[in-house]
DNA sequence: TTCCTCTCTTAGAATTCACTAAGCTTTTAT
DNA sequence: ATAAAAGCTTAGTGAATTCTAAGAGAGGAA
């Protein structure tokens, strides 16, 4: 039995990890807006459970068991924004709120029907990948608009850390997942780009806006 | 603020008010499944929040904020069984156990989505009426089939107390809300009752069951 | 190397919500 | 009317989750 609180801890610990899938007990108790003795005890708690390495003065680490448990809580979360989105009209700003509450609901019926609704999609609305029922998820390989050069062309595949206020501020640019956008020019100074796309000419994206948005191409 | 505990105190003191709106914490605890001594120490607590009117060796009642609280969470419950059997394609025994955890989300938008999806229904899929969102809801003046005669023919408007089982029993008959049952006969030793409906003809219904089947006619 | 700082851990306490044991009040039955 | 039964309350406990305060370890700078 999992219960809600250890579900939030195992999410965070899965998003935090890095390449070698550690998390410092710092990060965590950041990410998790709680202080490090609380992160500290709860980790102990998840160690014993077997889902967490836990290693005095030692980086975290999700076990098998962790990462499958965490990977099933995203599967959740994403089915229910792009349910959110899809099927009840919500836009992709408004969302992660509800899904928040919406992923800790036990009932495999409830998000398989979902799943089926939809389709079975492989993403959700922000473009990040829905782990299967047995919590595999396929690690994407976009790269951030940041890293393009002029005179590329490139689609719009995903966002990062997508606050409500940045989604709403691509809404405004009619920045859409999937929007084929021109580089014309980078400036070098602020990372800054000028792009168009659509029936866009020449918008200006400032260095902050290019890191968050993802894209194939 | 009122967790979730409270609301599902709440939610069980306006379920087993009487005509009265009287409810003994014996009854209390025992549809909440806790010791007396636990549903007594909430009581103190919702008395001071002012939901409850607690006066020792009473029985309970609702202040009016209580009562409106608690039909709010009623309101959320039966918007989602309607929802989960309108727009999911659940079965009406599948979707008490989901609504028992959606019931609780912290969010305006989503139900008010659910509700102008569903064009703002009456009623849920077992019949009861669902609170509007000032926690209003429509007293239902349906009787029981118990209390109908032969020669009566009557509709099926609800279902009061709908176990899964129960409600799985009615599928096996088609017994669904809307159905017009004519009654053929009552047996006076065991209040079973011959009915006929549809297709079916001269079905015999417990005594039980009768008791459970609210009807209009 | 030694000290300073950042990070991590331990200890002790508060809150919420559950329990058992035992005492008190009200109701019911004789 | 009184005793037994049923229901209600108080008191003390425990688990889960959080906190603050303070001590312990680790890494970097001089």
């Amino acid at each position: 039995m999992v219960s809600l609180t250890e579900e939030n801890y195992l999410k965070a610990l899965l998003s935090l990890s890095n390449e070698k899938g550690e998390v410092s007990v710092n990060e965590l108790s950041k990410h998790l807006n709680i202080k490090m003795p609380t992160a500290n005890s709860m980790m102990k708690k998840l160690a014993e459970k077997k889902f967490v390495i836990y290693v005095s003065y030692k980086p975290l680490k999700l076990t098998e068991k962790g990462k499958k448990e965490a990977a099933l809580i995203i599967r959740k979360h994403r089915l229910t924004e792009m349910f959110l989105v899809e099927k009840m009209g919500f836009g992709w700003e408004e969302v992660h709120a509800i899904a928040e509450q919406i992923e800790h609901i036990h009932s495999v019926e409830f998000f398989g029907k979902m799943d089926e609704l939809l389709g079975f999609p492989k993403f959700d609305p922000h473009g990040s990948p829905i782990p299967d029922i047995n919590g595999k998820m396929e690690w994407l390989s976009y790269q951030s608009l940041s890293n393009c050069q002029a005179g590329d062309s490139v689609k719009l595949a995903a966002v990062v850390h997508s606050s409500d206020d940045f989604l709403k501020f691509l809404n405004t640019r009619e920045l859409k997942l999937g929007t084929i956008l021109k580089i014309k020019s980078v400036e070098p100074f602020d990372k800054s780009m000028t792009v168009s796309y659509g029936k866009r000419n020449d918008e200006v994206l400032s260095g902050l806006v290019c890191e968050k948005l993802l894209v194939s191409k």
